[in-house]
DNA sequence: GATTGGCAACTACAAATGTAGTGTGTGAGC
DNA sequence: GCTCACACACTACATTTGTAGTTGCCAATC
């Protein structure tokens, strides 16, 4: 998979369920999302298209009635891509003013800045 | 200024010109970003317009022939705004996930380890 | 065999975005 | 006073995004 393609939102939010499990066919997706999102079917339905078109979902092309749908990417490379559009767009490429903003305003467990604190560490190392 | 709008891409990079140095005018903004953007005088002012409209910048209503245009919200509202989306979006809501990518894919200086690991032991006070 | 309940494909349509072009009025210079 | 260069306001138009509706086909059911 080369550079994935732009994800927007809504598209995440389809990505992200197949990411968490799949194969799904639509229809499980939209029952899967329906709670949280309200989406009408076709509203799922036109997203998976759009996601496919996209390159970023793919479906067994063999199955002749009922498709289901399977990340044709990483999510690690939509993290990785997404991450470094928003850090040249809001903190201009800056990692520092970044990892400042997020360190400040998240609350973080005691435990979870202990591991953060090790990973710093690992950074110096190398 | 209340939650601050959304602001597009292009949208930024006006911004960004006007948080850095305001006021300006129109022009004056088209000829700084034209090396790194090659917008049209026109695509400049519309941008600026929009911004106008979403109540993101201010002009100078009693100059008549050529306006200055400043910011009318602050870039931390802003970078708040967008990060909180970016990390829902991308991250799920969970900050420490997004520390660990980004303190594991950016190259820092030893010293801004030290300031970042400071930082960290500053929450754990609180 | 006709009916129904899905599913896929296609179409729809408004708002936002990127990127300008056109028309118009006016101050600055001749 | 006339002209020209600008600046502003309007208009334009393709794409992307959000959010569906409509149509057509097929498989299981009665």
């Amino acid at each position: 998979m080369p550079t994935p393609p732009t994800i927007s939102e809504s598209e995440w939010i389809i990505m992200d369920a197949l990411w968490e499990s799949s194969p799904q066919t639509a229809s499980e997706l939209a029952r899967h999302l329906r709670p949280t999102t309200q989406w009408a079917d076709n509203t799922v339905r036109t997203l998976l298209t759009r996601l496919v078109e996209k390159g970023a979902l793919a479906t067994d092309e063999n199955a002749s009635r009922t498709r289901t749908f399977t990340p044709a990417i990483k999510r690690e490379a939509c993290v990785r891509a997404e991450s470094q559009s928003f850090l040249d767009r809001v903190f201009g490429g800056a990692a520092k003013p970044l990892l400042v903003h997020f360190a400040q305003n998240a609350k973080l467990t005691p435990a979870e800045v202990r591991e953060l604190k090790k990973l710093l560490d690992q950074q110096l190392d190398r």
